[in-house]
DNA sequence: GGCGTAATGTCCGGAAACGGCTAGCAAGCG
DNA sequence: CGCTTGCTAGCCGTTTCCGGACATTACGCC
């Protein structure tokens, strides 16, 4: 079963969808890959996922908030989740290359994969894919547009 | 959830798998697309489903039931749905061919389709696609073996 | 009568395209 | 010369697409 809630973000109205186990997935409005909700999804602003995940996202926002702590529970294939799983892990304010994500997820070599992977996080700013670059430096993609990726390392105070 | 048991039939073991709604699959050991069992369905002689069908299929085999009464769940395409359940409502003793099979379905002309879903029937002997034959009486196909597909149709007394 | 053919929905394997990539050159420019 | 820019060719997992195979049969043509 699938639970799910709106939240209000300083760039916009969110979606997040949650399973019993964690996170599943935070969307901006129609940004790429936006799921069409099912019917048999409920809306339940309580649930614990749902609220933990809110409150931390609350508080990241309000720049008193460096590490999220909220379990997470994405679908993806296995290499996929190594990927995410990797990003989940690179700290508030840094940044690395698609190449190191891909090396540090145990597949050295496989950068655009990782960036094809990167490009599926279904779970935005939790699993901080902003901080993923071009190996020279340029933003090169964000599934809510690059206005939100450079505004969100903005927040992290990475100038670039 | 899935629940499962095994049945002992006059022609081998059986294993017998159903849902909350209905009975989802019959298969005889190592028949064509026998599912490997996964780890979590759970073995219940004595779910309702399961009782009910094991009883009907023991009345059957000893010739004192002509009709089932069981609820059916089986998973498949809406097309294989279609297929499965005018199977279903063919009589005991009754052959037809593939080719009224599809039409009967709602889909005349397309027999060839007819013919594929009636091999991926998941719940022999209780959808009784023994008794679709070819269209110039020869048996054709059976995922459990053209020799129990005969034995079927002569515990019905059909000579052919 | 015998034989090729087209029509039908699904599944499966292989091939190809497609990305939020990158290192390696080759020019262009001051 | 150094630095920057742009193009190219490999790289890799996923997705999409296509072509055949099936528990068939009706039809047309010889």
């Amino acid at each position: 079963m699938r639970y799910y809630d709106s939240f209000e973000s300083p760039h916009g109205r969110m979606l997040l969808v949650a399973t019993e186990k964690g996170v599943a997935g935070i969307y901006f409005n129609r940004q790429k890959y936006f799921p069409e909700p099912k019917k048999e999804w409920k809306r339940d602003g309580r649930h614990a996922v749902l609220q933990q995940a809110k409150r931390e996202l609350r508080e990241y926002f309000a720049g008193k908030r460096k590490r999220f702590d909220v379990a997470l529970a994405p679908d993806g294939t296995p290499f996929q989740r190594e990927v995410w799983k990797t990003i989940a892990k690179v700290g508030f304010g840094e940044t690395i290359t698609y190449g190191e994500l891909a090396k540090r997820a145990g597949h050295p070599g496989s950068a655009r994969a990782a960036g094809a992977a990167t490009g599926r996080n279904p779970i935005g700013i939790i699993v901080p894919c902003h901080r993923i670059m071009g190996a020279n430096g340029s933003l090169t993609g964000y599934a809510g547009g690059l206005k939100k990726k450079r505004a969100l390392l903005a927040l992290e105070g990475v100038t670039s």
